[in-house]
DNA sequence: ACCTGAACACCGTTCAAGT
DNA sequence: ACCTGAACACCGTTCAAGT
């Protein structure tokens, strides 16, 4: 039976951790979360005993979401829509916590890592768009999802040290349209 | 006059860092570098006061290289393939050490930083190529080039963080050309 | 069953004391 | 004119001692 202490202390460490994080990115110090939370340093680490592993418990759900998306909008819009559509949404929801595209990409090769079956499961729903949007035709057949997966998460990346490239949409239609002149 | 020693302790300074960074990145221990050069960790900042006064003379000539390469494929290149190439040629120069991508765009923001006019310099060459191949009628004329220099940068970015991805032209060209069908 | 904070091994940065 | 390393204020992580 777990103590009404332990699970009062989770929720304290995971929301403050959520505002933390909000504030100082993936990068931020556990030490200040622990602090803030008016727990002692040993009760986050009981909780969580790694940085990935409370990045895991907050951006589980976020991640789920992104996952059932792709199939959602593969369902109901055309194949490449459906593609663009999940493209903005992944760079607006990865980009929910300074350095978390870089942690997505840098997980993605550590399976180790508790953060790792996640990221797989947003790549594989990648992997999913892009071959039906593949089979339509509407993407160049030589891409891989791991391209992909990498570019829409470059996204991420630049618009969250460019504070004039912030339009993710923006960044996601010169990517798929490319840079040259179609005229 | 600048005593022999202190000329010997910069170059010993500089020589280490290079592997250090080489090895660790721009995150690297400044503490483990003076260690390695068997020097005092005050001499080292004494030389460097910071991190990236350090980066700033370890990238010097390759950032000028870069600088003056734009040019140059200007003047002996048709105006598409001339940014082609310097765009590939920079996403390899910037990942000489892991994590210069990531310092470059943010010290493009960073006006104080010992770094900031070598990173403008870069900025406003991609600026020239690019306006050249636009007016060419090469590049799509709503490019700019902070969008230019944050995609190319991102090439790098990708490149040092997805071990099957290290081929900065791919990423090159899947960028300049979109990722869409053009059957 | 869980909490706590001291302890350990690191960091970047500064600066008084030395040569 | 320059070098040195102790000192300060941090950090992540572990773990013996407590309740």
């Amino acid at each position: 039976m777990t103590r009404s202490d332990a699970v009062r202390n989770r929720e304290r460490i995971l929301d403050v951790a959520r505002a933390v994080l909000g504030e100082h990115g993936t990068q931020a110090s556990l030490r200040d979360v622990a602090r803030r939370a008016e727990v002692g340093l040993g009760t986050l680490y009981r909780h969580f005993p790694s940085r990935d592993a409370l990045l895991e418990t907050l951006t589980r759900r976020r991640f789920e979401h992104l996952t059932a998306r792709a199939d959602v909008l593969a369902a109901r819009a055309e194949a490449g829509a459906a593609l663009t559509g999940w493209m903005t949404e992944f760079a607006y929801g990865a980009g929910a916590y300074r350095g978390l595209p870089n942690e997505i990409l840098a997980t993605l090769a550590d399976e180790s890592s508790p953060l790792h079956p996640a990221c797989v499961a947003l790549r594989n729903a990648a992997q999913r768009l892009l071959t039906t949007a593949q089979r339509a035709g509407r993407i160049r057949p030589d891409l891989t999802a791991a391209e992909l997966f990498a570019l829409v998460n470059a996204v991420g990346w630049i618009a969250e040290r460019a504070p004039e490239l912030d339009r993710r949409e923006r960044l996601v239609e010169l990517i798929l349209g490319g840079l040259r002149s179609h005229a």
